[in-house]
DNA sequence: TCTGGGGTCCTAGGACCC
DNA sequence: TCTGGGGTCCTAGGACCC
């Protein structure tokens, strides 16, 4: 193995990690103040649990759980559906607040925040825990919801500080106290690291953080690739990880995959879902003015083992239309008869801005115009009609089976101002087009 | 978390070239 | 033709996160 240096940046520095508490559950709960000290469950409309209040924790309600042992463990809770335009909402919200205080923020996920506080004490005369502490207040106070927040050296320090005291925690680690925390913390709980690297690593002999980040450096060299070393430097205080400022603005690659119970041996509905994935991908895709230069293909078994294909694409496109064929092809190289399939799912990869897509002497510009038009039209439609407005017609075997979409939209709008697509559509009688290509 | 959906980054190994 | 060394690019797959 070759090994690299690692860039530990300038330090100490001083880190505060924000995470909000039950993030979709509490912002029911600042919106609907009778929901206050009830428990509150948000996913309905998908039959599991999304978020679970504190107060439905405490009755045994977790992630994940289906809502018929909801109804078991904790009859009297309080199911909504999830509404992530009002969630998105109080995200943005949240992190212009953090913005009052540091420019330095990374919006890590919708309920998540890296702040980079380092320098800020002569500002607010003051030191960063007590900074960390004006902070949580500023949230709890202007968005009625409980935080948690942790504030240390580096990233890992700061996420495993807002992690040991929740909700509304505020821990502060400060390098001389590091041993006392990481001591009584497992090394599956740290941060980045995950289930078969801790079992790899307690076979080293090595069970707590603490422990972790007391091995020699040789030997987490020997034996651990890059992002342990890194994780290893910031368990001691060494900030290798930046807050990242810039908000993600483009995409590595763009999934849609879909899981279907019970399993399907039928071929048709399959591909189908397929063919719906990759619509859907490339409509993301397209609202982000992406091309694809390669194309995923995977098909998920029962034993949840999944089998793929990566395809290069000849011309990058975000358009289904173009991509029929590879799809096609990838199916059939991928599908086995008889065998039954739990979950399509498609890739777009290699994603390059659509306004730098070269043509080559052999693409056909008025085939390519031709299909600008119709799939702008497309977009159109479904903008004002609702998603799936228009499709194709290999889409339409999903038919049979489908049901909503998850309630998910980019664009944060107002509470009310527009249904999502599907509702709408139908609310309006608008019948379904379809389109072939 | 007997398993939903959407992402990111890293590494080993093969192909190919000089 | 064979051999060796070294670099680059790509792909498959692993691991992890929210």
């Amino acid at each position: 193995m070759t090994t690299q240096p690692l860039t530990i940046r300038s330090w100490p520095r001083a880190i505060l990690h924000l995470d909000a508490d039950a993030f979709f559950a509490s912002c029911e709960q600042a919106i609907h103040p009778e929901l206050r000290g009830q428990p509150v469950i948000t996913g309905k409309e998908r039959g599991i649990v999304a978020a679970a209040s504190y107060e439905a924790k405490a009755r045994g309600v977790k992630r994940g759980m289906s809502l018929m042992d909801v109804k078991k463990v904790c009859p009297e809770a309080v199911l909504v559906p999830s509404d992530y335009e009002t969630y998105s909402l109080f995200s943005v919200r949240m992190f212009e607040i953090l913005r009052r205080f540091s420019p330095d923020v990374e919006e890590y996920s919708i309920d998540e925040a890296f702040v980079d506080l380092t320098g800020l004490r002569r500002k607010f005369h003051c030191s960063y825990g007590e900074i960390g502490a004006q902070i949580q207040a500023a949230v709890e106070r202007d968005l009625g919801i409980t935080v948690s927040v942790g504030v240390s050296l580096s990233k890992v320090l700061a996420k495993a500080g807002s992690k040991y005291h929740k909700p509304h925690g505020l821990t502060v680690i400060p390098g001389r106290d590091i041993h006392r925390y990481l001591e009584k913390l497992s090394v599956e709980k740290i941060w980045g690291i995950g289930p078969n690297t801790a079992a790899f690593l307690n076979k080293l002999g090595i069970g707590t953080a603490l422990e972790f980040a007391r091995t020699h450096e040789d030997v987490i060299k020997k034996h651990l690739s890059k992002p342990y070393q890194e994780i290893w430097c910031e368990l001691n205080g060494m900030s290798v990880y930046p807050v990242v400022t810039e908000s993600k603005s483009t995409y590595q690659s763009i999934s849609k995959t879909k899981t279907f119970t019970p399993p399907s041996t039928d071929e048709a509905f399959v591909f189908a879902q397929l063919s719906k994935n990759l619509e859907n991908a490339c409509i993301k895709a397209r609202r982000h003015n992406l091309a694809a230069t390669r194309l995923i293909i995977f098909l998920r078994k029962k034993d949840f083992r999944d089998i793929g294909i990566e395809l290069r694409l000849n011309r990058p496109t975000g358009y289904p239309a173009e991509l029929f064929d590879a799809l096609r092809e990838g199916f059939r190289q991928v599908y086995q008869a008889g065998i039954p399939y739990r979950l399509t799912g498609v890739v777009l990869a290699g994603l390059m801005p659509e306004n730098r897509v070269q043509f080559t002497l052999f693409d056909d510009m008025a085939r390519i115009e031709k299909m600008a038009k119709i799939y702008h039209s497309v977009d159109e439609l479904s903008a004002r009609f609702g998603k799936h407005t228009v499709q194709h017609a290999s889409s339409l075997p999903t038919k049979v089976q489908t049901q909503h979409e998850g309630a998910r939209g980019d664009v944060p709008v107002r509470r009310g101002e527009l249904l999502k697509g599907e509702n709408r559509r139908q609310r309006l009688g608008l019948p379904m087009l379809h389109m072939k290509v």
